[in-house]
Parts: structure tokens; sequence; C-alpha cells
DNA sequence: CGCTGACTTGAATCTCTTCAAGACGTGTGG
DNA sequence: CCACACGTCTTGAAGAGATTCAAGTCAGCG
């Protein structure tokens, strides 16, 4: 891991873009947000960054690079949890429990923002119209987690590799990382078993499935995926983009009990 | 669903127990606890207390009775994301986006507490330490999805069985309502099914194996359940109690920051 | 040029589901 | 009080879906 003081603005549109569409951020937040995102660092592909059981007194922004978060049972099986993309936070819930539950990944060389949980505290106290922001961006990854549950629990090996590949397509379209039908993949079939739950051989057979039915289209070495007809793709996924609550605004009398502990 | 004021106390010992675990209250805490949870209410069982989709303003704390929060496909299939047993809360995520987006239902009989999304906030500003040991609580069921979403990708019915299993003895003996190696188990075998993401059928097959290696009692008629070897279950399930967070205080640091925001 | 990691495919096997039918206990109306 | 319906539990048999094992392809890289 190198670090290094960041000297410009250290994140892209995409972070404020996503933060934005919670609470309306001015110049105030803005400068507070770059104060609190000032130390930067890089990581290498496959490199913890939280590691479960172990302590961590870090909140975490990734601003470059994809990230996993994973759970091992003792005989080394693996299952994913969840898929972190720039503008993602992480490490919340280590941060207030002062140990970590799962175990953060890099997949790809990445960029993330360490924030000390003291500051972010302190955030939520002084600026709470973006600490706000920040904890709705973080509760919505529990909605995410949920769907990916009902995915295992009752989506067929197809229904279930359509929606994650809709999800990630919402996902990143948000921080404008994918565009209309298209987006870099950059996961072998190793890791899409282990977050779907399935055997590689299965999800090599499943993604065959999506492409001879015109579905999808995958390049390999360019680790790029054309969804072609993503209207029937999330049918087959009973996908529906609602519980990743991009567009949802805070109950209105929530924030202004909030303001008012100012 | 009935409706009325209590007068007395209306929350049993192992609510007290429960968030007693995170931060010592005192007497001032168990007041204010009390004024918070003044209103009860009496739900039948088989009925939503929240819907999926449908606006929620309030948290819930149940104090008596079994409840499951779960979402549905659009063909019926039906994904239960987890059990909720008295001493938990619920509904803070639909409080936080105005909307809820899994439905939570009752399953017997059942006592909740319902506290105004706003009266929450307010505890949480003026009575931060309480706040937190009720953000506690809700954050740990986090780890509780987690873990039942690691069963679901990655163990098999049987581990998966002996994982839920396991899981709810240790969360009812924290509330005082299972025994060293029993408890009252309300559940039909459709439910546990829905939980567990296999068919009914195999669910029974899967118990009447557990129950033929002399690892569980069953008596569906007075839905009480013994686990007689409590061990080779939590083997077979690779159960480590540890993400259930049943001991583990917050981190000072933060809670020192909590506090002076005061 | 041969190694490595990732992708691909076939065949055998196993797990779990589906369909079908029967048993048991409980509650209900004739 | 009995007959009947209903919900739940139970079991067998057939079949679908996913895994495992094994082998082979391909691109990138030292």
């Amino acid at each position: 891991m190198r670090r290094n003081r960041a000297a410009a603005f250290p994140i892209g549109d995409h972070v404020l873009r996503k933060l934005g569409i919670f609470v309306h951020l001015d110049a105030t937040h803005l400068a507070e947000l770059d104060r609190l995102l000032s130390e930067t660092m890089s990581v290498d592909s496959l490199h913890d960054i939280v590691t479960e059981g172990e302590s961590c007194k870090h909140l975490f922004l990734l601003t470059r690079g994809w990230a996993v978060r994973y759970k091992l049972l003792s005989d080394g099986r693996r299952q994913i949890l969840g898929f972190i993309i720039p503008g993602d936070f992480f490490g919340l819930r280590a941060t207030l429990f002062d140990v970590a539950d799962d175990t953060v990944q890099s997949l790809t060389d990445c960029t993330v923002c360490r924030i000390p949980g003291e500051d972010f505290v302190a955030v939520l106290r002084d600026h709470p119209r973006l600490g706000m922001a920040i904890v709705w961006s973080i509760v919505r990854e529990y909605s995410v987690l949920a769907e990916h549950l009902v995915s295992l629990g009752r989506r067929s090996a197809l229904e279930r590799t359509a929606h994650l590949l809709m999800e990630l397509l919402n996902r990143l379209q948000l921080v404008r990382l994918a565009g209309e039908r298209d987006f870099e993949l950059p996961l072998t079939q190793e890791i899409l078993a282990d977050a779907l739950g399935l055997s590689i051989v299965h999800v090599n057979r499943t993604l065959r499935r999506l492409r001879q039915q015109g579905l999808i289209r995958l390049d390999p070495q360019s680790r790029w995926i054309i969804i072609d007809r993503p209207d029937d793709l999330a049918e087959i996924a009973d996908f529906s983009p609602l519980y990743l609550d991009q567009g949802t605004p805070p109950a209105d009398s929530l924030l202004k009990a909030i303001r008012s502990q100012h």
C-alpha cells in the first residue's frame, strides 16, 4: 500500500454525483468533504484492506477500481457478500465495533480514501447533512445485501446471474462507469462463482446460455461486457432497480429533526 | 391491531439485558427508555406490520412473539431474510428512507412498541449512549444477514439448517427465551424452507437426518425443539457465535467522540 | 517455447425439487 | 357426536439442476 497526501481534490465527479442525489451539497460541504478525504492510498490488486477478525478504526471510500467483501468457511469455501465499486464506502461496522466481521479485498488496482472514525463522528456532528448523505450511502448497502440473499435463496443460476449483471449495470451507471448497456467487468468466473453461490463450471455454462440467447456479449480478454437486451435480462432476473434507492431522498421529517440538532 | 397506552413498564428484562450488554444504562436511561416505549400494540399472527413498498415512519421493538422479514418475487416465490425475536428492533431503514424495502410479518401473536422516527432522532441527540445501544442492536442485524447469505451460498442443506438452529439458540438465550439446549420454535417447515432457500420436502428430510443422527429432537405439536448435541451441530454448521457480537462493546474512542457531542 | 491462469466442454454423479399420495391432529358445521 | 375439511408433516419415485472430475484450449509472459 502506497500512501500519499493528495494535493488536488482526490475524488472524481462520481462520488459527488452519488452523494448529491441524497441531499444538495453546498460549497461548505464540498470543502469539508475535501478535508475529510485528504488521505488517499493506492492499493495493489488482491490486497486485503480490511481483514475479518482484525481491528479497524477507519471508514474507507473507494474512488478507483473494484473490491469485494467476503467471508470464508473453515474448509476454505468462500462466499462473496458484495462488490465495492467507486463511490462506495466500507468499514463503518468495523469502525463502530472495532472489529471487522468480513474481509475486504481489492480485485484490481484501487484508490481509497481513509477517514479516521473520529473524523467521521465529528462530521456527523458538525455537518449533519453531509454525514447523513454518507450514512444513506452505507445503509443502502443493506438493501443490496438483502436482494443478493433473495437471489441465492430463490433464484435459479440463470436468474441469479442475470440479476447480478443488472445490479452492476445500474450501480455503475450511477457513477458514470457504465454506458447505456456496457461496462468493464474485471471479474473472473471464479469470482462470479463465489458471489453467485455456484461452481465455476456452472457459471461458465450459465454465461454461455445468456450469450447464446443473445442477451449479453462478453470479451474475456478486455474484460468488457455488453448487455444487448437489458429489458429481457431484467425480466429473467425479476429485477427492479427500486431496491438500489438511487433516487430516493430521505424522509423530510427526519432531515428536519437532524438539522435541529445543530 | 389493538393499541393501548401502557400503564406499567412495557418491556421485559430481556430487552434491558440485551441493551445493557452494549453500554451500562443508568436510571436516567431507563426512564427515557420507558417514555420512548410507552406506545405498545398487540398484533395477531400473520399480520403485516411493515409492508414492502409502503411508507413507514416508525421504528419498532418486538417484545413478545416471533416475526419474519421477507421479500417476494413476482411469481410468488418467497425468501425470508431473517427472524425477529423479542428484543429485536425493526423498521429503521424504512424510517430513514420513508419506504420499506421488505415486509415484516408476525408469525405468532406479538407485542410491539412503536417509536416515532422523530423521537428516535431526539434520543440520539439527548441520550447518545442509549441511542448508540439501539443503533448497535440494529447494526448487528447486518452481520446476521451476511452470515445467512453465506449459508445460502456455500452451505449444504444440512449445514444450513444446523446453522440456523444454532443461531436461534444463541439469540434466544441472550433474551432468556431458550434454555441450555432447548427452546420454543413456532415455525412450520414451510417457513423454514423459505428461510433456508429449500423446498418444504427437503427441509423435512433434512430435519429427519438431524433427528436420526441424534442431534436434535422435535415435537411438531408443542413446537418445541431440544438440541441434544449443540457442539456437534455447531461443528456441522461451521458455526461460530462471534458474528452475533453478543458481548462486544463499542470502540471506546467512538463512544468518547459521541459523548462529546453533548 | 513452455509455463501459468483463465476459460471451455463432456460425462458421471449427487443434491435438491417436483409431483403425488397418505397420515395425523385440530377445528367446524351438520 | 361424528363427518369432513384443512393445515401440517411424512414418504416414495422421477426428474431437473448443479457439482465434480477430467481433459483440452487459448492468450499472455518470462
